[in-house]
DNA sequence: AAGGGTTGCTAGATGGGTTTAGCAGTGAAC
DNA sequence: GTTCACTGCTAAACCCATCTAGCAACCCTT
């Protein structure tokens, strides 16, 4: 059994003034309204004494305005990384005196457009739409209009009516080629990890892999086709090894598919990174648990879900494309090239 | 510019009755009222026209409930696993009919005032009150007399007023002794992992090992200490090899001690399971990922977190703990012991 | 003494629902 | 012809704030 709560009415009456003036004094509008100084120490001491919280519902009512948002994600909640985003947006609203509902759709149309409309009914103000994936989106028909903005998606609008938040991967392709023509790598430089076309993520990497490594007048050597998984880079980078390839550097487009180069290149009694330097993406914590330690370069999900938040409650600006920068996290795996001249 | 949401007041206009007789044949309730059959109609007709939805927030004022509940966690949005208790705790809100708000207390006893304040000044109508690593807590003063379940931690009171939701690890221990035995292992069982008294996991997950052993006859040879990361893991065990100690088996007290032992006996040459078998717990994703894959004992995240919310949500049962099974992953890391007599 | 300005406050509408209490109208019973 | 029950509905209170419009009291001016 908690405590009733006081009214404003209750207030009022200790005070020995109308509702309305309580409510001018507790708002701080005393000056607009010419309360007297006497009359507004009794509201605020009556406040006080009765411990008077304002039903933020009744407020919220009349103003049209709950100081909450709600995120709305496709299967963010789901991916152990991608929650750090959830707990950017998390710390942003709090930052902006707002609290976070959030909402997972699993994808499914229906299930998204019935979780809106749930959102809707309790007059959340504002949305976070998210993806798991970086990729392009559809901005549902319930959030048209209303203040939205993208977390790790887009839309293809020519131009864009919203904000959208998504990592620099062109910049981390660039990073991870930097890394290594830094290190002295210039050739036997081989993409591991398949990037697929339709995979955001893939495609800007490799981008910006091409650049980097271009810019410092060498490419990549070739590809090491496989899924983003370790299973599947490992049996690749077997293959590879065993059909007589000797790659210097792997750049790995996930930590896990540098997992699985880690045992293939340890059962080929190769070491890292003495024999083959290996660079990555994402900066999961695995990275920091491989031996050697890998360097990757990070996915800064917090920040993005921070900046999100931040776009939607911050001071207004023209919409548009965000892109987070991707740190690098240098560790032990990227050794310097031997000259072999 | 969204569009206009009707109000009850414009159905009831459009349908020719009052905004009483709209609400009674919105809520269901027209035989109580003795609504007419052709007013009733002529209601629904016009909610369907005009796209009504109730207003919630007007609702719940009047009602005082609101059909939201919080999940307020000291870290648990940070750490990469356990986000998944926030997922299962949302779909079974979501489930219920609740939408669901989240908070971190970030373990700071002001911050977690103020953040349940926001919450009842929101009028949320239940808590969830969960913990990052299993342990005993007080309940705020704020939550007191409300309705209010613990996920993943317990209070200390002989009479529980609360509901609380904790993985079995008793039970776990038992479970990754019965994997062992069933293997024919008896000699050379290694505990992995220091088992802080202070620390529920490691206290109940050694308990449980030790009376599983002493069950099938045979005991723990001794232990490897070190803290539940890959690196203090990796140094211990590697330690342990040198000095010439040849376990048969490493019981690891997480996935993340598994994959430093991974390593220490890669490392000297062992191979898994023929020289050791390892079995874990937490069945993280690296459990999969590891050469060979990882038999680990589930930590059932996504359970506890739904589990607690069911308790919140649904028929009501006395206060008292629930102890939620942790299945066995078996996979290809326990080996079987081969006869030495 | 009438008119105007200032000060300090309040009545009451408003937001959008839920729910209690009760009012007409009809038909049947006595 | 009165009483009563029943049907079908509505007025208005209520939840708890915010905020507009305006009132009473006083002082000052002319």
């Amino acid at each position: 059994m908690p405590p009733q709560r006081a009214t404003l009415l209750q207030v009022a009456q200790r005070a020995g003034v109308s509702r309305s003036t309580a409510s001018f004094v507790l708002a701080g509008r005393h000056l607009d309204m010419r309360i007297s100084e006497d009359a507004r120490q009794r509201v605020l001491r009556a406040a006080q004494e009765l411990d008077y919280r304002p039903n933020l519902m009744a407020r919220s009512l009349r103003t049209k305005v709950t100081r909450t948002i709600a995120l709305v994600s496709d299967t963010l909640a789901s991916d152990p990384y991608a929650g750090r985003a959830i707990h950017g947006s998390l710390a942003a609203a709090v930052a902006h005196g707002h609290l976070l509902f959030i909402g997972e759709t699993e994808g499914d149309p229906l299930i998204e457009e019935k979780l809106i409309s749930d959102f809707l009914d309790r007059q959340v103000d504002a949305f976070v739409y998210a993806s798991m994936f970086t990729r392009y989106v559809r901005i549902p028909k319930l959030l048209r209009g209303r203040p939205v903005v993208l977390l790790n998606c887009l839309t293809r609008a020519a131009k864009p009516a919203y904000h959208a938040v998504i990592p620099d991967e062109v910049a981390a392709g660039w990073s991870a080629a930097r890394v290594l023509t830094e290190a002295g790598h210039r050739d036997g430089i081989y993409l591991t990890g398949t990037p697929a076309r339709h995979v955001f993520a893939g495609r800007e990497r490799l981008a910006g892999i091409r650049e980097g490594l271009a810019a410092a007048g060498t490419k990549l050597a070739g590809t090491i086709e496989c899924d983003w998984w370790p299973d599947s880079a490992y049996d690749a980078v077997s293959r590879a090894l065993r059909s007589g390839l000797r790659p210097r550097v792997l750049i790995c487009l996930n930590d896990r598919v540098a997992l699985g180069a880690y045992q293939a290149l340890r059962g080929a009694g190769l070491d890292i990174p003495e024999d083959v330097s290996v660079v990555s993406f994402d900066d999961s914590e695995l990275a920091a648990w491989l031996r050697p330690q890998l360097t990757s370069i990070s996915l800064p999900h917090y920040q993005l879900g921070w900046q999100a938040v931040e776009l939607l409650l911050g001071p207004a600006q023209e919409p548009g494309v965000v892109r987070i920068p991707m740190p690098v996290r240098q560790r032990a795996s990227v050794g310097k090239a031997i000259d072999v001249a």
